[in-house]
DNA sequence: CATATCAAGTGATCTAATCACTTAACGGGC
DNA sequence: GCCCGTTAAGTGATTAGATCACTTGATATG
């Protein structure tokens, strides 16, 4: 039901064809192999190829100039974060990704206490309640459900930039970083912090739940912080 | 020399297809036709239509599931379009986008005056420099010089998920948008605010930058407001 | 009533040839 | 000698239709 979507054979090139421009230690502006070498090397048909290319061009990694030459992109020195096509995450960047929603999801939480409607407070209480329920479920369900609820709030704070960013930084991307994940995760506690959360923004208390998101986001980074590197 | 590139098959194929999904009023969620259907009503064939879904799949505005059919996706809201029709909604999304980036950038400016490294702010300094010589350039030159610095102190925050953020955030999506967000510029002052802000940071003057960053996005946002909106 | 099976519909990939564009070398004209 | 149009090689862009792989809901089965 859950079941992770294998990655499809352009999935893999995407990656692929990453991994090439990076550890052959490209940068930006340098050309790189032509369409039809690319193509034999990593043993692909050009439609295949190229459906690979235009992801990486979308996202700025590299450049596609017609009778010219494939050149890498000046977003390939910060490609890290959430993009759909590809998966890569260490352990090191879960800690920046954390601090990014530091960053950003409390004062989201004080937004969503003074803007959200009632009846989107109810729908919000409404998934809490069903994420209690899977309480013994299967890992992933569990995880998705309390991802839910930071995926909510934010859109309670009513900026659907901020939401959309939001949403991308929880964006579990592929079966390896949800394993990483979930060697991290506390679902009970976590669950009982974001009842205290939403606690805060029914009552209409901006100060209490910005602070309260604040120090949720702060455990769990502490969690992570800690089972990373065991005392030693 | 800065003649632009023709826009391939694809690339129109790729607007008509963003066009498609709003004018169609399409939703998150909703279900768009099959890639046969599409391929026939655009008159293209299978790998080309491939190319531009796989594009907007790569920016969010779709999402392709194998067997099952093409899905509009979260991002799609977001999206600016070039449709001549919805500028209205393009500068309301300004102001979004606006509120996103005074959230994030001002701790960002902080950061940055704590951890950059000498080397990086020399760089930054220098990029402020050059954009100074070329304000008598041409607008799009202009434009890009500017955001550059933002780009730059987002950079000099070290933390990378943030730093992808922001330049998500700061990307100008195809030269329609370009056209819009130029209509608000007000550069020279921006040039000024950005070096009081770039002081703050080479004093290691972590509140400064922070209030002068915040105070420089609430300079530009009055300004959109008020042009958006001329006094009644 | 629940579960297993299956068929229709859909996206993913292959094939290989041809078209369109860029670039740099070459050569004629000034 | 220098400038500029021509050209040829290399490169990305597109074509066509067939086939494979996956999802999903209807149907049959227990």
């Amino acid at each position: 039901m859950s079941e992770v979507a294998r990655p499809t054979l352009s999935d893999a090139l995407t990656e692929r064809m990453l991994e090439l421009i990076r550890t052959g230690g490209h940068r930006p502006g340098d050309r790189l192999p032509s369409t039809r070498e690319l193509s034999q090397r990593f043993a692909v048909t050009t439609p295949t190829l190229r459906e690979a290319l235009r992801r990486l061009e979308a996202t700025g990694a590299i450049e596609l100039r017609h009778g010219s030459g494939i050149y890498v992109g000046a977003a390939i020195e910060r490609l890290v974060l959430p993009n759909p096509n590809m998966r890569e995450i260490h352990a090191a960047q879960l800690l920046e990704l954390l601090d990014a929603r530091i960053l950003i999801e409390p004062p989201l939480a004080a937004l969503a206490a003074e803007h959200a409607g009632s009846e989107e407070l109810a729908a919000l209480r409404q998934t809490l309640d069903e994420a209690a329920r899977h309480l013994r479920g299967e890992d992933a369900e569990l995880h998705d459900a309390n991802m839910t609820f930071h995926r909510a709030t934010a859109r309670l704070a009513g900026n659907s930039v901020l939401h959309e960013v939001v949403d991308s930084l929880l964006t579990v991307h592929g079966p390896e970083q949800r394993e990483i994940l979930q060697i991290f995760d506390d679902r009970r506690r976590d669950h009982e912090e974001h009842l205290e959360i939403l606690a805060a923004i029914e009552a209409r208390d901006a100060a209490r739940a910005e602070q309260r998101m604040r120090a949720h986001l702060a455990d769990v980074k502490t969690v992570i912080e800690h089972r990373m590197q065991p005392p030693e």
